[in-house]
DNA sequence: AGCACGCCGACT
DNA sequence: GTCGGCGTGCTC
C-alpha cells in the first residue's frame, strides 16, 4: 500500500499549475493531511521548496516510475482548510492566475518559505585553498558567497567527484514569540532563610528575593523583573540553579493593541430604519440563508451600529463574523470601536501591522480565539469557521480589488463565503459602485437604506460650489477663494475646527524649469518623476526609480528650475501666510509615514490642538469629531480629467464622502467645494447630496458608452522591452481571442497604455466589453496557455477580469 | 524558478 | 578539439 500526497509546489509558472503527486514515508504517515505545508525535492538536482498538499490517496499498484518522498512536514495542523482550498480554486479559475499563488495569498507572509541554496563540504580530502577561501573554515556556506569567488569552476569538479555537495533549504519564518516566566518556587519562609544565608555586598540577590517574597505564589516575566525592578539576568539564572525560582517559556501573541485597554461599550438605540436593516439581516440569520444586502446609508446615519448589532446577532448565535474595511479608514476610531464592543474577541489584520503580529492575529482566528475577525482585503481570507455574518464597508472602495496577482475583489470572495457558510452578506456605503446599486434595483441584492443621520441633533450640512475660474478671473489667488478664507478665520474666531482636502488623484508635484519648461523623467518609465520633499528624492511611482533633485536644469542647464512640496506642503506654506494664526495638522503619505503617526496626528486634533486638518484623500473617511464644522475641498476636479471611465463616480464618491465630515453633531456643518468644473454633474450632485440622482445620470452615461454595470469588462496587457513585439503579440491575441467571441462583443484596443512604458517595458492593452461570452473564458485560457513560448523570451502577459483602474 | 541538455561560434 | 553562449524542455 502507498500512500500518495497530492502537492501544489511552489513555482509559480503555467506548466507547473497543478498538483504533484509523492510518496507519504512511513514515518510521515500520520502527520501529513490535507491543507498542511511541506517540503518536497522538485526538479533535478536535489532542490526543495515548499508546498501544499490538496489532496492525499493511497494506492496498491505503485505507478512504474517510482515517486519521489516528502522530505518534511511545516506545520502540525492543517493552515488551510477544505473551504479555503475550495476558494482557491474558484479564484484561480476567475483571476486566470496559479494555484500556488492563490494558496499564499491566504496565508500571512511570514508562512511563505524562503529558500537558501548551500554548499556543504563532504569529504575533508579538498585542496585547502578551498577550505580556507571557500568554506572559511565551516563546513558549509551560502551558495552566493561560492558563485562570487574565483573557484566556482574548481567547486564544481569537486562535486562531480563528490567531494562537496549542494544542498537546498526551506526555511519558513513563522515563528512563534516566548516569554519567559519566572514563579517562585519555595514557601515565604524557605525565601526568607535564603536571604538570611546571603553575604552582605549581593545587592542583586537581596532585591530579588524581595521581589520574589513580593510575588508570594505569582509570577512574572523576566523581562518585567529586569527592566522595571532592575534585577541582573546572571541573578536569575543563578537564582533557578539555587531552586528559589522556576522559569517556564510561554507561548505569546505580538498583541499591537495589548497596551491600550477598552473600556466595554453597549449596543446603541437603533433609530426605525436601522432597526428595519438590522431585522432584515437577522431574519436571514435566523433562517440560515444566504442573502446579500446593500445597505445604503448617508454619512452619519449609523451604519456601523447596524454592524456591530448584526455581528452581536452572530456571536450570540454561536457564530463568527468578518468586518471588511478599506485599509485608509482603518483607523484607530474603528478599531477602538469593534475592541470596545467585542473585547477580545476581535483579531485586526491591516498593513500598519509587522509580519509576527499579522500571524499571531491569524493564529488567533485559528485556534478559535478570536471569533471577530475586523480587516482590509485580505482579511477576506481569515480562517474562521462557522461565519454568520459577513460585513463590507465602503464597498464602493477600490482597494477591495488587489491589483496584482491574483486580481481578485474581496466582494466576490465575500460572497462565495457567505454562500458556502449560507450565511448574509453586507454591503454597506454612503455612495455604493454602480454595479451592487444596479444589483440591487434588478433584486439580486437585497436593498437597506438609511436616509437620516444617527445622530437626531445632527443636521445635514449645507454645501457650496466655489467656481474657481471665476476666482481666478475676479484676482490672483492660489489654492483658496475668498469664501474660503472668510469661511477658516470665521471658524478659528468661534474655535471650532475646520478640514481642508486636497485631492491627490491626478496631482502630482514635479520639478519644472522655469526657463525651457523641461519636466524630469523617470529613465525607465514614461512618466514624470515625482518629488518627496521628506527624503529629498524624486522618485517614479510605477518602478520605485530615485534620484537626487537636481539643482539645475539637465537640458538648457538654468537654475531657474523650480520645486514645489507635495500639495499638501505646499498649500501648508500658503496657509500659514494667509492665516497666521492657525494651527495647522497636515496629514499626508509624508507625514504618516512612520509607524502610530497616522493615530497620533489624529488623536491632537481630536484634543483640539489644531484649529485645521489638512489632507489627501486619506483624511476623507471615518473621521467623527464633533467640533469640525467647515470642510473644504480645495480641488475637486483634477480627478474627472483622468482616462477612466469610473472618474465621475470617483469624485463624486470622495466628495460625498468629504462633506459627511461636517457638522456630525449638534453644531451645524458646512461644505465648500472649489472647482473648475463647477457644472460638471459629478460635482453638482454631490453639492445637493443627491445619490439617487447621481445614479440615474451616471448609468445613462454608463448605458450610452456601454460601460458596466451595462457590460462586463476584462483587460489584457501584453508589455515587452521592445516595443514592436509587445504590439505585434497584443494583436495576435486578439485575432485570436475574436474567434471565441460573439459580434456583440466591443474590443477597446489594442492601445498603448496611458503609460506606455513602466520599469523598461512596453505595455500594450485590449479592453473586451461584453455581455455574454460563455466561450471567453476558455480562449483567455488558451491565450495564456499559447503564449508559453513567448513568456520564456521575456514577454509578459496579465488578465484582470473587471479592473479598477483603466489608466 | 532552476536545472540539464544540446546545438552553435570563438578560443587554446 | 573544447569552452561557454543561450534556446528548449521538464519538474511527481
Amino acid at each position: 500500500m502507498q500512500h500518495i500526497a497530492h502537492v501544489i509546489v511552489d513555482v509559480p509558472t503555467r506548466q507547473t499549475d497543478q498538483p504533484f503527486s509523492y510518496e507519504i514515508p512511513e514515518e510521515l504517515l500520520t502527520l501529513v493531511e490535507t491543507g498542511m505545508r511541506v517540503e518536497v525535492p522538485f526538479g533535478n538536482g536535489n532542490r526543495h521548496i515548499q508546498g501544499f498538499v490538496v489532496g492525499v490517496s493511497q494506492t496498491d499498484t505503485p505507478a512504474s516510475q517510482p515517486l519521489k518522498k516528502i522530505i518534511s512536514v511545516l506545520d502540525l495542523a492543517p493552515v488551510l482548510n477544505d473551504e479555503l482550498l475550495l476558494l482557491a480554486d474558484d479564484m484561480k479559475e476567475t483571476t486566470f492566475s496559479f494555484k500556488i499563488t492563490c494558496l499564499q495569498t491566504m496565508l500571512p507572509s511570514v508562512m511563505r518559505s524562503t529558500y537558501q541554496k548551500k554548499l556543504c563540504l563532504l569529504d575533508e580530502e579538498v585542496p585547502e585553498h578551498i577550505k580556507e577561501d571557500v568554506f572559511q573554515g565551516l563546513s558549509e556556506v551560502p551558495w552566493e558567497d561560492v558563485v562570487s569567488s574565483p573557484y566556482l569552476r574548481e567547486v564544481i569538479a569537486l562535486r562531480q567527484a563528490g567531494k562537496v555537495d549542494i544542498q537546498y533549504e526551506v526555511k519558513t519564518k513563522n515563528k512563534v514569540k516566548k516569554i519567559t516566566v519566572m514563579q517562585p518556587s519555595m514557601s515565604a519562609e524557605d525565601l526568607q532563610a535564603e536571604a538570611q544565608k546571603l553575604r552582605k555586598n549581593a545587592v542583586q540577590k537581596k532585591k530579588l528575593l524581595s521581589l520574589l517574597l513580593s510575588l508570594k505564589t505569582g509570577s512574572m516575566t523576566v523581562n518585567e523583573a529586569v527592566k522595571e525592578h532592575d534585577i541582573s539576568r546572571p541573578a536569575i539564572r543563578d537564582a533557578e540553579s539555587a531552586g528559589w525560582l522556576t522559569l517556564t517559556e510561554k507561548e505569546v501573541y505580538r498583541d499591537p493593541y495589548g497596551f491600550q485597554t477598552f473600556k466595554k461599550s453597549l449596543p446603541l438605540p437603533l433609530n426605525a430604519e436601522q432597526q428595519s436593516a438590522l431585522d432584515a439581516i437577522k431574519e436571514k440569520m435566523a433562517a440560515n440563508q444566504h442573502c446579500v444586502f446593500l445597505l445604503q446609508g448617508i454619512t452619519g446615519s449609523g451604519k456601523t451600529e447596524v454592524y456591530l448589532q448584526g455581528i452581536a446577532e452572530a456571536l450570540a448565535r454561536g457564530k463568527t463574523a468578518v468586518m471588511l474595511v478599506p485599509e485608509i479608514s482603518l483607523t484607530p476610531q474603528t478599531v477602538t470601536r469593534f475592541k470596545e464592543r467585542f473585547g477580545q474577541d476581535v483579531a485586526v489584520l491591516h498593513s500598519g501591522l509587522s509580519q509576527g503580529e499579522k500571524y499571531d492575529e491569524w493564529r488567533k482566528i485559528e485556534r478559535n480565539e478570536a471569533r471577530v475577525v475586523v480587516g482590509a482585503r485580505s482579511a477576506i481570507f481569515a480562517p474562521l469557521t462557522n461565519i454568520g455574518l459577513i460585513v463590507i464597508d465602503e464597498e464602493h472602495e477600490t482597494s477591495y480589488k488587489q491589483d496584482e496577482s491574483p486580481r481578485y475583489h474581496a466582494r466576490d470572495l465575500a460572497i462565495w463565503r457567505g454562500k458556502y457558510h449560507q450565511c448574509p452578506v453586507v454591503l454597506g456605503s454612503a455612495t455604493p459602485s454602480l454595479e451592487s446599486r444596479a444589483r440591487a434595483q434588478k433584486n439580486v441584492y437585497q436593498l437597506l437604506q438609511l436616509q437620516e443621520r444617527a445622530n437626531p441633533e445632527a443636521s445635514l450640512p449645507s454645501i457650496t460650489i466655489i467656481d474657481m475660474k471665476q476666482e481666478y478671473q475676479q484676482r490672483r489667488t492660489g489654492n483658496f477663494s475668498q469664501m474660503l478664507l472668510d469661511k477658516l478665520s470665521q471658524r478659528l474666531e468661534r474655535g471650532e475646527q475646520s478640514v481642508l482636502m486636497l485631492n491627490r488623484r491626478g496631482y502630482s508635484s514635479f520639478v519644472m524649469c522655469r526657463d525651457c519648461g523641461y519636466v524630469l523623467p523617470c529613465p525607465n518609465c514614461d512618466i514624470s518623476l515625482t518629488l518627496h520633499m521628506d527624503t529629498k528624492k524624486m522618485k517614479c511611482h510605477y518602478c520605485g526609480h530615485e534620484e537626487p533633485i537636481p539643482r539645475e536644469c539637465p537640458i538648457c542647464g538654468s537654475d531657474k528650475i523650480r520645486y514645489y512640496g507635495t500639495g499638501t506642503q505646499k498649500v501648508q506654506e500658503e496657509l500659514a501666510q494667509l492665516l497666521p494664526e492657525s494651527r495647522i495638522i497636515r496629514m499626508d503619505v509624508d507625514t504618516t509615514r512612520r509607524k502610530g503617526a497616522h493615530e497620533r496626528l489624529l488623536a491632537q486634533f481630536g484634543n483640539g490642538d489644531a484649529d485645521i486638518l489638512l489632507g489627501t484623500q486619506m483624511i476623507a473617511k471615518g473621521l467623527d469629531f464633533p467640533n469640525v464644522t467647515l470642510v473644504g475641498v480645495l480641488n475637486a476636479d483634477t480627478a474627472l480629467n483622468l482616462p477612466d471611465f469610473r472618474a465621475s463616480e470617483r469624485t463624486f464618491q470622495l466628495l460625498t464622502q468629504v462633506s459627511g465630515r461636517a457638522g456630525r453633531a449638534e453644531k451645524p456643518g458646512e461644505v465648500l467645494i472649489q472647482t473648475f468644473n463647477p457644472n460638471h454633474y459629478a460635482v453638482q450632485l454631490a453639492g445637493t447630496q443627491d445619490y439617487e440622482a447621481f445614479y440615474q445620470k451616471e448609468m445613462f452615461i454608463r448605458h450610452r458608452g456601454n460601460y458596466p454595470p451595462y457590460y462586463f469588462t476584462v483587460q489584457l496587457v501584453v508589455s515587452h522591452e521592445e516595443e514592436a513585439a509587445a504590439a505585434k503579440k497584443m494583436y495576435e491575441i486578439v485575432v485570436l481571442l475574436r474567434q471565441f467571441l460573439s459580434p456583440q462583443a466591443i474590443l477597446l484596443g489594442p492601445t498603448p497604455k496611458a503609460v506606455a512604458r513602466v520599469n523598461k517595458r512596453y505595455m500594450y492593452q485590449t479592453v473586451v466589453k461584453y455581455k455574454q461570452e460563455p466561450r471567453l473564458h476558455d480562449g483567455l485560457k488558451q491565450i495564456l496557455n499559447d503564449s508559453q513560448r513567448e513568456i520564456s523570451r521575456g514577454l509578459r502577459i496579465s488578465i484582470d477580469v473587471e479592473p479598477q483602474q483603466f489608466i
